[in-house]
DNA sequence: TAATTTAAAGACATTAAACTCTTAAATAGA
DNA sequence: TCTATTTAAGAGTTTAATGTCTTTAAATTA
């Protein structure tokens, strides 16, 4: 898969947040059990953004977490960079050691412009646009289709 | 990462006798050294390359593996489809069962698109082609530079 | 202060990918 | 026929990703 697992359910949860749009905190338990997703395991993904800024959390009754004003702003990029780093878009398709014109393997030159176009996709999104787009079309973010936006 | 190291191995693997292009069987020792790469795990990959038809292989004394007719025609795409399977061509970009323009997820508009261009660049190029321009080219194929064409 | 709710932290368990080893089967050549 | 060479097949191991559980810390409410 492009995106590992841990991503794509950061992903999942960020679209969710950005799609209340409150200022509101909601916990990990209501968003694990919303998205379908294991509720340690998520908050495990969801600390990592929080230490990242991407998200604030709150402790205790009424707390969970939110999108901070950096989240707000965040691209699909931001997130894949912030839970998968940047491998995606430094490495080589063949998995040599660096990549680079310097010393390119056979695939540098078509790879160098897919890998763009994939950085591309993901810098061309903030969370909170294709939130909106999820909520006005009523497209899915769950295996069932049983979320409500 | 886009591939598995399976697939990067058997496709390192392919360029080597792609780039040899004489009718010979290379014996897996051979490549393996010359490649950098695992002689039991190359072995592994190669036999599913085989019974793909991509290669064919022959027993004993100066035997080995060379590309096959089918294999000589292959493009990237088709090493990937028979490596790692169809999943990266099918898959939805948030891991939800099925990918269809019936019930799409909020990512599902832009990523067909990247989809496409990740494929239209691996249906693109042969084997033989890319190892041509490798060997006109010195590109590298291994991690430290040492193989040469 | 005490009880409850929530995230943080980290240990632990499971699974799948990556890698290794051993034995069997086919082929060639002495 | 015997031995060496090579791929085939499959079992076994290691490692990294994924997933679970327990304990601790912070905040709220009563
Ligand atoms: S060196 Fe291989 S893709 Fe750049
Ligand atoms: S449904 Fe998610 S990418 Fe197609």
């Amino acid at each position: 898969m492009l995106l590992s697992k841990s991503c794509v359910y950061g992903l999942r949860a960020a679209l969710y947040l950005a799609a209340k749009n409150d200022g509101e905190y909601h916990s990990l338990r209501e968003m694990s059990e919303e998205l379908n997703i294991s509720f340690h395991f998520l908050t495990k993904i969801l600390q990592q953004l929080t230490s990242d800024g991407l998200m604030e959390s709150y402790k205790g009754p009424n707390g969970g977490v939110k999108l901070s004003e950096k989240g707000k702003k965040a691209t699909l990029f931001d997130m894949v960079i912030a839970i998968d780093g940047p491998g995606l878009f430094t490495q080589c398709a063949l998995g040599l050691p660096g990549c680079g014109s310097q010393e390119p393997c056979p695939l540098h030159e078509s790879w160098i412009d897919t890998r763009a176009s994939i950085e591309n996709m993901l810098r061309r999104t903030t969370l909170i646009k294709i939130a909106e787009e999820g909520k006005a079309k009523h497209f899915r973010l769950t295996a069932e289709g049983k979320f409500s936006w």
